[in-house]
DNA sequence: CTTATCTATTTAGACAGTCTAAATATTAAG
DNA sequence: CTTAATATTTAGACTGTCTAAATAGATAAG
């Protein structure tokens, strides 16, 4: 089973998170991680350590809003916190979209992947 | 002019290296920072203080085999290392150019730059 | 001869975003 | 009451970038 390291997610965790907001509407975070994996089908070992900082800084950037979930439906568990995407995480993850074609076109070019 | 920042490079820019090792043949340090800058365009902004790591990882690893240049021709300026892709870092550059195209699929489809 | 310049390598230290791992919290189920 | 399931938080390690400068040798310029 071929897994994305670390090293390779760097600077394109966040993306990712807005991505999935975009697709697939707003989330708590840990059903965030749960589309990440599904969607990547195995490769992405993805971990809480990384993912909630990542929340956090997308937060800070104003590029998703965060609210706790009321308690009206009693579920298990503790309280969760609802992520959505802004319009200005919206403009992010367009301008993202972008430079990952760049960067996949640079590196993939040099590897010779692509040519 | 789109830039590719050092959290994006990293994890790929020891497979970048062999890559021009193997395509361009042998070269010593500053070359490889030139013959990479070159293939990136200009998005590239790697730094001497990235490459000559980087270079050492993969010499102790064994996929380059360094060696100090001769001063049989005159020239001005230091003595150089000649870098040299052996079997084992071809092998791995083979490996990671499969990472790469994994990687490529798996991020660009949730961020939907292929699909 | 002295100084400047070009080429190349080395290295110290900062920084940031992963990861590992565990602590904490809440509620349902048994 | 205990256990299991769900979810968030956080401390600390690790690593590979970057910034920035030190070191160095050889030739060119004056």
């Amino acid at each position: 089973m071929p897994s994305i390291t670390g090293d390779s997610l760097r600077g394109h965790l966040e993306t990712l998170i807005l991505s999935v907001l975009k697709r697939s509407g707003e989330a708590h975070g840990f059903e965030i991680l749960k589309r990440l994996e599904s969607a990547g089908s195995g490769a992405l070992n993805l971990k809480e350590g990384s993912l909630y900082p990542a929340l956090y800084r997308l937060e800070r950037a104003g590029q998703v809003k965060a609210e706790w979930e009321s308690n009206s439906t009693p579920r298990r568990g503790p309280r969760r916190r609802i992520y959505r995407l802004t319009p200005k995480g919206a403009r992010r993850l367009e301008a993202a979209r972008n430079e990952f074609q760049n960067f996949v076109t640079i590196v993939g070019g040099i590897l010779g992947t692509t040519a």
